[in-house]
RNA sequence: GGAGAGUUGGCAGAGUGGUAAUGCACCGGACUCGAAAUCCGGCGAACCGAUUAACAUCGGCGCGCAGGUUCAAAUCCUGUACUCUCCUCCA
C-alpha cells in the first residue's frame, strides 16, 4: 500500500512511476479526488461531533444540578442525525479510497529497467555453463516417468491435471533437496519456521495478494481461509500488527511449505512436468529489516538463493525484472533462472524481491527508531528455491544417456548415499 | 461440537450510562560530589483531520472487532474473533 499523503504530495512523480507499471494517471486522479472528498467529510463530521461533545457535557451538568435540558437534547438529536448521514457517506467514500489505494502496485525502484513486459528484463550475471550433451537430453517428465519416480497419471486421476505423485527415490530426492536448502539457509542465519498452510484474508491482504488476485488462489468455501500460494504469506504476516523490537532486526525466516496456485489464465502453458503445478513445494526466505539496509539484504538474499544452485551444480543466471514484469508488491525483483536442457532455455526457479514498506504498511509491521518513533520495516521475500523445479533441473541436467540420473554430490548424504537413480 | 470465564495504555489493574482511577515503567526537574531512595511535574498506544515550512497546537477517534439503542456507551443490546478452563471428540 502506498501512503496516500505521499501520493498527494508527489502526485506527478507517482503518476510517472506507476505509469511504467501500467497504471493509468486517471486512476490516481480518481483516488485523490475521492480522498479530497473524504477529508471534507471528515471535517464536517468532526465539527459536529465536537459540538455534540460540548453540549453533552452541558446536559450532564444540568442533570447533575437537577435541571432540565430538553431543548439541548432535542437539538443534539438533530445533530446526531446529521452526523449519521455524513458518516454514512464518509464510510462509502472511505471504502472507495481504501479499495482503490489497495489496488495500486508498489512504486518501482528508479534504477530498474523500464518496459512493459519480460523482454525488458536485464541479465545481470551468468553462473555456470550449460553442459554439452552427447545425446538429445530428455524432458524431466519422461525421465521421471521412465524411472518410476514421478507419476503424473495417477496425480491426474486422484486430483486432476497439474498434480502428481513422487514415488520412491523421487520422493526421497524431493525431500533431499528441501532438507539441503533448509540446512544451507540455517547456516546463513535464517530461522527455520513451519507455518500454517491456510491463512485468513487479512493475511492475504497484508502481503498484497488480496484484494486484486483472488482468482489466483484456492479458497475454502464458507470460511475465511485460503491455501497459501507461497510461504511468504504466513512468514511475512508473522509480525502483522506488531512492533518488532528493534534489536531483533534484521529478522531472517526460512520455511518449507507447499504452495497452492489455481494457475487461472495459464491454460496450455507448461502442461507437462514439474514446472507449473497446482501444488508444489518451495523453500522460502523472508526478511524484515530497517529501510536503510533493505537493498543490501536483497543482494544477500539473491546470493543465498544462487548458492544453492551453485552447490547443486546447476547453471543459472540472474536477471532484474523490468517495471512491467514485476509482482504487485515489489519495488525491485531479481529472478534466478535455471538451465533446463530439454527446453534449451533458462526457467525461473527463484524470485527475490524487496517490497520496501509496501507490505509493512498494509500489514502494520513497525519498529522504533532511535528517537522512539514508529516506522515501517522493509520486507523482503525470495524463493530459495522452488523445490519441484529444482528437481526438474536436476533430472534434466544430471541425466545420463541410459536414462539414469546421477545424484548431485551435495545431495548424497541426504539420499542415504544413493548416487544414481536407476 | 457443548458450558463457563475473559479481552481496558509498555505492564498490572479499577471502572455497569454523564465522557477512561490508580500503581509500576517511562520523560523532565528538585535534592545529591554522583547514584539510589524521596519529592514535584509531565506523559497513556496507534490512527485520522485542521492550521503549519517545521516544531507545535487544537479537534476527532480510541476500552478485542462490527453493528444497534441513547442527547450521551468501556458500561445496555445483537453478532463475531481470539484466549483460558471444563466436557465431548480426535492425531
Amino acid at each position: 500500500m502506498l501512503d496516500i499523503k505521499m501520493i498527494r504530495q508527489n502526485e506527478s512523480d507517482v503518476k510517472a512511476r506507476l505509469a511504467t507499471r501500467g497504471v493509468k494517471a486517471e486512476l490516481i486522479d480518481q483516488l485523490l479526488a475521492a480522498d479530497q472528498q473524504r477529508r471534507d467529510l471528515v471535517v464536517k463530521s468532526e465539527t459536529l461531533r465536537q459540538q455534540r461533545n460540548e453540549v453533552s457535557e452541558q446536559i450532564a451538568q444540568a442533570k447533575r444540578n437537577k435541571k432540565t435540558a430538553d431543548e439541548e437534547i432535542a437539538r443534539m438529536k438533530q445533530v446526531g442525525q446529521q452526523i449519521k448521514q455524513i458518516e454514512e457517506k464518509l464510510k462509502e467514500v472511505q471504502v472507495k479510497v481504501q479499495d482503490w489505494a489497495a489496488r495500486l502496485p508498489n512504486l518501482p525502484n528508479p534504477t530498474i529497467p523500464v518496459g512493459p513486459d519480460e523482454s525488458y528484463n536485464v541479465e545481470i550475471k551468468k553462473i555456470g555453463t550449460p553442459k554439452e550433451f552427447t545425446f538429445k537430453p530428455k524432458p524431466h517428465w519422461e525421465i521421471g516417468e521412465k524411472l518410476g519416480i514421478l507419476d503424473f497419471e495417477r496425480g491426474a486421476k486422484v486430483s486432476g491435471s497439474r498434480f502428481l505423485y513422487y514415488v520412491g527415490l523421487g520422493a526421497k530426492l524431493e525431500r533431499a533437496v528441501y532438507n539441503f536448502m533448509l540446512d544451507e539457509h540455517e547456516k546463513e542465519g535464517y530461522t527455520e519456521i513451519l507455518p500454517p498452510y491456510l491463512v485468513n484474508a487479512a493475511s492475504m491482504y497484508g502481503t498484497g495478494q488480496f484484494p486484486k488476485f483472488k482468482e489466483d488462489v484456492f479458497q475454502i468455501q464458507d470460511q475465511d481461509l485460503t491455501l497459501i500460494p507461497t510461504a511468504e504469506v504466513p512468514l511475512t504476516n508473522y509480525y502483522r500488527d506488531e512492533v518488532i523490537p528493534t534489536e531483533k532486526l534484521p529478522v531472517y525466516f526460512t520455511a518449507l511449505s507447499p504452495s497452492f496456485r489455481s494457475e487461472a489464465g495459464s491454460a496450455g502453458r507448461d502442461t507437462r512436468g514439474l514446472i507449473r503445478l497446482h501444488q508444489f513445494n518451495k523453500v522460502e526466505m523472508v526478511k524484515y529489516c530497517r529501510p536503510e539496509t533493505s537493498y543490501d539484504e536483497l543482494e544477500k538474499m539473491t546470493i543465498n538463493a544462487g548458492n544453492i544452485l551453485e552447490k547443486l551444480g546447476l547453471p543459472y543466471h540472474i536477471i532484474t525484472l523490468s517495471t512491467g514484469d514485476m509482482g504487485f508488491s515489489a519495488a525491485m525483483t531479481h529472478d534466478l533462472e535455471v538451465w533446463i536442457p530439454a527446453q534449451n532455455t533458462y526457467r525461473e526457479i527463484s524470485s527475490c524481491s524487496n517490497c520496501e514498506d509496501f507490505q509493512a504498511r498494509r500489514a502494520h509491521i513497525q519498529y522504533r527508531d532511535e528517537k522512539g518513533k514508529l516506522n515501517f520495516v522493509h520486507t523482503l521475500n525470495g524463493s530459495g528455491l522452488a523445490v519441484g523445479r529444482t528437481v526438474a533441473a536436476i533430472l534434466e541436467n544430471y541425466q545420463n544417456e541410459d536414462g539414469t540420473v546421477t545424484v548431485p554430490e551435495v545431495l548424497r548424504p541426504y539420499m542415504h548415499g544413493v548416487d544414481l537413480i536407476e
